[in-house]
DNA sequence: CATCATTGACTACAGGTGTAGGCATGCAAT
DNA sequence: ATTGCATGCCTACACCTGTAGTCAATGATG
């Protein structure tokens, strides 16, 4: 799996979330949350690009981006990694880990239940 | 909290688990598991004191390194750290990525249950 | 005592990351 | 047609990270 940076992980998610898009929408977008130049966010565009993270075409004059992995693997990806490099490859230490450092919310109980239920697909 | 980089990380690992040791001894248990010159594991104890996350002494003519935060705090900050930048800051989110990219063992889902039932501390 | 191996202090260097800037070009508006 | 803004392409630059190397002092060994 290629490595996303933090900064990259946020152009991301605006192309997860709709897409695609061109580059003047995701500046459009993150230009409310993050405090970027628009030539910051290009070049975050050409790198996730050249990665291979993002696909562009050039229909018209201007390119649009499609994320090329989806989110979902993306977050296996993270989570997996975390809990391979941190927790000996074992989920209930991180879970611990977490619970300690702040009170799991009622609705994180239900759902972690019904995971362990067998209740995820 | 500091920034702990993976190779720093697999460094900080052998001091906790026993601290404090003399740079020499970090290159000895290291040698085991990594394949890096003794020089490597010097400029990562270097930069490790230079962050702050480990303390030295130079009772003899060799420092003594010793970790400034403990196993669990660090582990807690990562737990967290990925929940917040990835999972909107709720843990069943990443407990069902992680469930769907691998199965549970048996031993993690008894103890994440426990977890849940308040039988953490 | 002369030499070697260990340790510490400083330096090196490439690749990734955050964060842009410069230049050219092309559509858009006057 | 001229000007200006958006866009693409290439460049910049400092800091972090992985992975060492050099040089000098010091303690151990023959």
């Amino acid at each position: 799996m290629m490595n996303i940076s933090d900064a990259e992980a946020r152009v991301m998610a605006v192309l997860w979330a709709s897409a695609p898009l061109s580059s003047g929408q995701v500046v459009a977008c993150l230009s409310n949350e993050e405090n970027w130049s628009p030539k910051t966010i290009r070049t975050l565009l050409d790198r996730l690009h050249a990665k291979g993270a993002l696909a562009r075409e050039l229909p018209d004059r201007v390119y649009l981006y499609r994320p090329l992995i989806s989110h979902q693997q993306w977050l296996q990806t993270q989570a997996t990694a975390l809990v391979e490099t941190h927790f000996n490859g074992r989920l209930a230490p991180l879970v611990s880990a977490f619970a300690s450092s702040q009170p799991l919310s009622d609705r994180d109980r239900e759902e972690i239940l019904a995971i362990l239920e067998g209740k995820n697909a």
